[in-house]
DNA sequence: CGGGTAATTGACCCGGGTCAACAGCAGTGG
DNA sequence: CCACTGCTGTTGACCCGGGTCAATTACCCG
């Protein structure tokens, strides 16, 4: 597996909308996401990558990216080139029900933004927005005591939640305000998960973690 | 290809969230969709699928339905079971990589999905939707004059941009008071096509058209 | 200590939601 | 042939969640 392992500085793209696609993404530590660009410069993040996370499995058989993956912190990351990544799943058909599984789980993740974005309100889709983002943590085994990294600023947030980020500073405001969730120095600790999951309509189904040995004893 | 053929009548759903996926479903004749409900009973379209498209590859790998799929007009529409639409696959490399691109092309517009309604305004929102709808029946032979067939009703295209019905229908009367369209008895006329892509701010990138030759000569 | 980024606050405003009535039209049954 | 029913579309009056604009105030890091 002769990957080649890359870096990238937070704030700087890993690919850009309109070029083509190298190869298939992994990323190793830190955090990115997918978004696009509005010509009139909004932006939508449509995707967040935690370690572990595969970016784009297939995307190499596109002429061009119809979207961007941008680094959120610094970020390290094995770039498997399109054919190898074929030749692996080749010789075993485990791995490429595992990299169907990974895709239809990300779609099933993109559907729940969608409505997330379009019918709660946000109040109801920042609490959603933590109660993903942990639940994948814990899943990736990256949380400890209720508490996992989260290096979005307020701004990332808006622009994941399609507000606006004085709205998000109030409305996390309102959160904390409720003890359901603190968010202070890049870490969230989920304080009522319950209170938060109910606020904000939670059911980790889309996530299928079923599947692969999530932890079954899991209670937050 | 044993397949079953199968009848829906509008407004019913072919599978249920929580269900078992049962199959791979191509859509024949008339339109679906996906939808997502949230327990304070909003309700969130998150695909169409018009005639010739392909619901849900490789769904069966899970164990259930995170979302539903329903009728929108009286549904045919062919079940083909996971076994079968593995062993097709098995015996061609062509067929893998085209359900892989129809795969992408889907993900990439439910990206699309969650960036209109979460950076654009309704009248963009509606507009792109428009364009979209528009542009997925040109490249499958279902248009001419500039028109298709347009099923939704106006509390359907509330659902899916995460608007109201009566915003919905205020917005029509402004985007037919500008000419960029025509909406009556189910048929979409396109007026003003540039216009209507510049509202929307409309990018058909992210359908990969020129895959599988969609008409290089498109013009509208 | 200085400079830059991120978070916070206040005042004000508007896009889109809510509620409620009504109109148009297709299908259905007497 | 017409009354009835139910769905879809339309309109008006009013309201509110969240946006906008513009300062400040932390905080981080060299």
């Amino acid at each position: 597996m002769a990957k080649s392992v890359r870096e990238v500085a937070a704030r700087r793209d890993i690919i850009r909308e309109g070029e083509k696609p190298r190869g298939v993404n992994l990323v190793l530590t830190g955090w990115a996401c997918r978004y696009k660009q509005l010509p009139n410069g909004r932006r939508q993040l449509v995707a967040l990558f935690i370690p572990g996370d595969l970016c784009d499995p297939h995307v190499f058989i596109l002429k061009e990216m119809d979207h961007s993956i941008g680094a959120l912190t610094h970020v390290t990351y094995a770039e498997i080139p399109g054919s190898e990544f074929e030749a692996m799943q080749a010789g075993s058909p485990q791995l490429t029900r595992a990299i169907w599984w990974n895709e239809l789980v990300s779609v099933g993740v993109q559907r729940e933004w969608t409505t997330n974005i379009g019918q709660r309100t946000a109040f109801e889709r920042i609490a959603h927005l933590f109660c993903e983002v942990y639940a994948r943590m814990r899943a990736a085994g990256l949380c400890s005591d209720g508490s996992c990294e989260f290096p979005l600023t307020q701004q990332d947030i808006a622009d994941a939640t399609g507000l606006t980020p004085v709205h998000v500073n109030r409305t996390i405001q309102d959160l904390r305000r409720q003890r359901l969730v603190e968010l202070r120095s890049r870490t969230l600790t989920i304080t009522n998960s319950e209170g938060l999951k109910d606020a904000a309509m939670f059911n980790p189904n889309y996530l299928h973690l079923e599947r692969y040995g999530a932890s079954p004893d899991a209670k937050d």
